[in-house]
DNA sequence: TATGAATGAGGATTCATTCAT
DNA sequence: TATGAATGAATCCTCATTCAT
């Protein structure tokens, strides 16, 4: 269905596609206005419906679109040949703070996503999310070196408490971001915090070294 | 201004409450309808904005009350005198299960109100929130046992980490929750499991035993 | 049907009609509202409509009530004794200011009630605006002495040529008043203005003397 | 944005524009119903607002269209090669009363705008309103015969003095016309009333002739 | 492909008035 | 006399979607 708006041009492509993403990362699904994409877009009224049947069609591909996009480039970027996880993690932080310069808007769009309390929309997301989301997810800790774990330690519980403490973390600096009103605060002092935690981890669940 | 509607009687106040708690809860701010809300809590349109002048103050005035209930609640059944963090935080996830089991309705409008989205109302809840809620996260970690954590550690932060294992397993509980439909799955499966990881914190931050 | 609040305590009838005086001035007979009239007066809304059955009963007394009291002090103070058109007709105007500063929003009331858009008041006050108004225009030419005015001139059109320059000089006044936010902008030299104007028609209107 | 509604044809335009002058000229801004509006024009309410964004700019664009529409007529048809003072000003008679038969609608609107009580509509109408009407009240004297007024003669001040006469006049023909509920009474019979005032005003500001 | 006029249900809110107490 | 809770029609305006061109 929305093959027909693949074979447009590029530039008008992109200039729906940011009008959208705009419109709902700030507004949220139900409360976006189609009127204000067209508006936003310059094209009319007719054409985006001719392209996308109606708003949810346009939101879903747009969040497939861009889950697929980041997810490209997440995986063609980092580097899986190191096998330490901290290192791993370490390199991911760094890569997602880079991606989040380079598109700001669409972290935006998906943050926003993420959180989206229309009924209508979650469901439809989901399926197309846990599909290649947690598909990639598995990816970030394949060929793990797990020699380094204190012996006899539950891996995937281990990996769990690791992951929701770097979750934990990465949120609490985006509030703090938001009260201050900055886009994206001082990276470096964010990121020499967050090794603090990484170390704290290393030390508590590797081998003496 | 909503000293109006607490002298109403008991009765037709519920039915008020939880219209618009339920509304609210679906549909998130912006998207609820106050026209749903009246005609659920069978009420007139006018008798609404007779109590609360507008969907705002109505919002807030949820809002605040909720959060008033729920925090008295919790700290007049947490226990303090445990002085192991563990052992507290564990109590404190009974209670909060035993609390959604009482009141799902509330629970629900409060995970969407700490997602809301909508700018409008979003400031407004800060201040309250902050004040109260902030303050009595402090409370949780009033008067812990500090002695039982490994020499040198850096408790402040070790408390984060602990924190947020917790909040993402909660997280995770309840994804899986809503995938399987169940309001609440088996509890004793998940605190079973939730003791495997505090286990996990208490050996790698506590001193060996 | 006014009767009844007629036999209100002095205090109470006051708190009302000057409650009703300000709401109807600033924003016209529709626009106007019984909740703004019973908030600023302090009564209840079931007593405003005790003591007039509707808004429409209560605009209607308020306008009588006060073109009679506006009337009975221009009568009274009013020096019919001075037969010269002119020496009357400035004592009229200096009168009107007097009344002005004594009752602003008596004076904005009936400004207002004198453009009053609404269809519905408009008529059920013409009955009794010109029953009592006209008989009193009339009198202002009661006894003037005709001997002044030149030969052969029609006095009837002659006044009011007249009074349609004074009412003309008057609402430019006002309007200047009105773009200065002045209240009542210097009275001196506004009457001084207008005893040129009648310095004017004296001499085009009256014998040479 | 009113562009829009200029491109639509001529019919509907037509029956948009009359629709919101009757209903404007009869309840006054504030009280006007857009909701009649739609309906005695026959289109679906969200139309109206498609071409016009609201309430506010469908009246501005109004008043603006016919004080455009009026002027021009006005200029294009006064005869500004006489040059005497009343026979220009009698021409001008004549003529506002063949455009209040030609356009009875459009003069009730105007009428009930010049008294608009809304505070919210005042102030953008005063703005075009002065700029232009203004400047055409200027208009009506340009290039008038001054030497047949009587020597030493305060002209400006004259000039309001006849200025006010005949509004005051044709105030007082128009209210006759609204008692008697003709829309237009005896238009001869006033035009000749007029010129009884016009003689006495010629023979007491002009020299003798 | 592309336009934008047209729809009408639905949004929050205000209002004069009633009536049980 | 006096209250104020209760009503529901009416207010302006926005919205996603359709369709003739």
């Amino acid at each position: 269905m929305s093959s027909k708006f693949l074979s447009l041009n590029q530039e008008k492509q992109e200039r729906i596609l940011n009008a959208a993403l705009k419109e709902f990362a700030q507004k949220g699904y139900e409360n976006a206005s189609t009127n204000e994409i067209v508006k936003s877009a310059e094209i009319s009224k007719g054409l985006l419906f001719h392209y996308f049947n109606n708003k949810k069609e346009l939101y879903l591909f747009l969040y497939n679109h861009f889950v697929e996009v980041l997810m490209e480039e997440f995986f063609n970027e980092l580097d899986f040949s190191e096998r330490d996880i901290f290192e791993r993690l370490k390199s991911l932080m760094i890569l997602k703070s880079k991606l989040m310069i380079r598109h700001p808007e669409v972290f935006d769009f998906m943050m926003s996503a993420s959180m989206e309390a229309s009924e209508e929309v979650k469901e439809a997301m989901n399926s197309t999310n846990t599909e290649l989301m947690e598909a990639s997810y598995g990816r970030l800790f394949e060929n793990i070196d797990l020699t380094k774990f204190q012996e006899g330690m539950d891996i995937q519980r281990t990996i769990n408490i690791i992951m929701w403490t770097l979750k934990g973390f990465s949120n609490q600096e985006q509030e703090k971001a938001k009260k201050l009103h900055k886009g994206l605060h001082d990276f470096n002092d964010a990121f020499k915090e967050a090794e603090v935690y990484i170390d704290m981890l290393r030390k508590s669940f590797y081998k003496n070294q």
